[in-house]
DNA sequence: TATTTTCCATACGGTACCGTATGCTTTTTT
DNA sequence: AAAAAAGCATACGGTACCGTATGGAAAATA
């Protein structure tokens, strides 16, 4: 419990300061509540996502909770479109690049989620994925996540010289290695993680 | 719901018949808890495993459960321990297999996961992934599992030609794809998959 | 047949939730 | 300052669980 409640006695009010005196009214809070949500999600998964847990965690009660959104499901939807929007972001900065360097990215793409410092991001994509097995909602979401995934590292096969097939097969096999790997990180399976990692790297991205 | 209760007035006895007249008491009904919670796991998940939602698929109440579990943990460890199990037989019988075959044998091992037939034991499996992610006891029986997997199909690659660090780096790519792709089989990605799925077992197991 | 054992139903107390109702306090507006 | 709105606390009813206690019916055993 490294969260920090606050005092119930000391309210914090949004003092419209400094930050931007925008003219419409400053919605800040809903944000805060999702950044919490997918923070519990990362740790323990779609179940842990309870609103009076959640409320806890941000030091209130749940009649705020029920002021900020309708019911539980609002924002769970909220999480889900807050996941998408940053997904679609981070594609787009993991695979656009630089004529000629197409190879390299792929590289850098299959390493970003491997490695251990995004642990975090590994964890939401997970519990999102999980959440997206009982949920036609959040399947829907994680299938256009995907698919946009799959199109951008396709097109950096396509760029770095392969034929349109083999470059949609290379893509899927990139992804599925990704998701698949980080649910088998056995740290006991190998004394040279590091040169197996390079070697499946190879595999997925050379000729 | 297409489970059948028994008629609540119909009470069914194991009645010790011809079956085996063995000596010592004929232990059947945990099993029985055992396969309908596997089945439900299957569906709904590790969430799914509830005490009175199984009793209700078995057409009893939960005063046979605790009849025959100390609590609903005690199912939860068979459940495991019956996974365990049969992945291990499986997995004897998927890798084993006469000299000269290797390649055969590891293109099925890829298809049996991937085939649409092997539906419901793929849910098992993501299903028990997901219950380890937040289960040390469930992330143990996993690790367990996979390694023992991992060590079949590396042997496989072995006989088959290559080097160990090789063998090694394939056989991780091996489950890491096809556990990655259970996760995202997306009809609209391609219009011939199969050839799609040809490509990349050809790239996991070719030189 | 009488007795024990096996197996299960029912009833209960307790917990952790969801969502609503209501009112209180602080902020904003007039 | 008075009135209105925003933001939250508290209390409540309801549901779905877990696990225990207890009794009763069927089956096995004597």
């Amino acid at each position: 419990m490294e969260n920090k409640p606050v005092k119930p006695t000391t309210k914090l009010r949004k003092s419209a300061t400094a930050s931007a005196a925008s003219p419409s009214r400053v919605q800040l809070a809903p944000e805060r509540w999702v950044d919490v949500a997918i923070d519990v999600l990362a740790r323990e998964g779609i179940a842990g996502l309870r609103v009076e847990v959640l409320a806890k965690r941000c030091g209130v009660t749940k009649g705020s909770f029920y002021w900020h959104f309708k019911d539980r499901q609002a924002l769970l939807d909220a999480v889900l479109e807050h996941w998408k929007k940053g997904r679609i972001l981070d594609i787009e900065k993991t695979t656009s690049v630089a004529s000629g360097k197409e190879r390299d990215q792929l590289h850098y793409a299959i390493e970003v989620y491997g490695a251990s410092r995004n642990r975090k991001g590994m964890s939401i994509e997970l519990a999102v994925r999980d959440w997206a097995r009982h949920d036609p909602q959040a399947a829907a979401i994680v299938e256009s996540v995907d698919l946009y995934r799959l199109d951008c590292t396709r097109k950096l096969f396509v760029a770095s010289g392969m034929s349109d097939a083999e470059a949609k097969s290379r893509s899927l096999l990139l992804y599925a290695c990704v998701f698949g790997l980080s649910l088998m990180h056995y740290d006991h399976f190998d004394s040279n993680l590091p040169d197996l990692k390079k070697r499946i790297a190879e595999r997925i991205i050379s000729d």
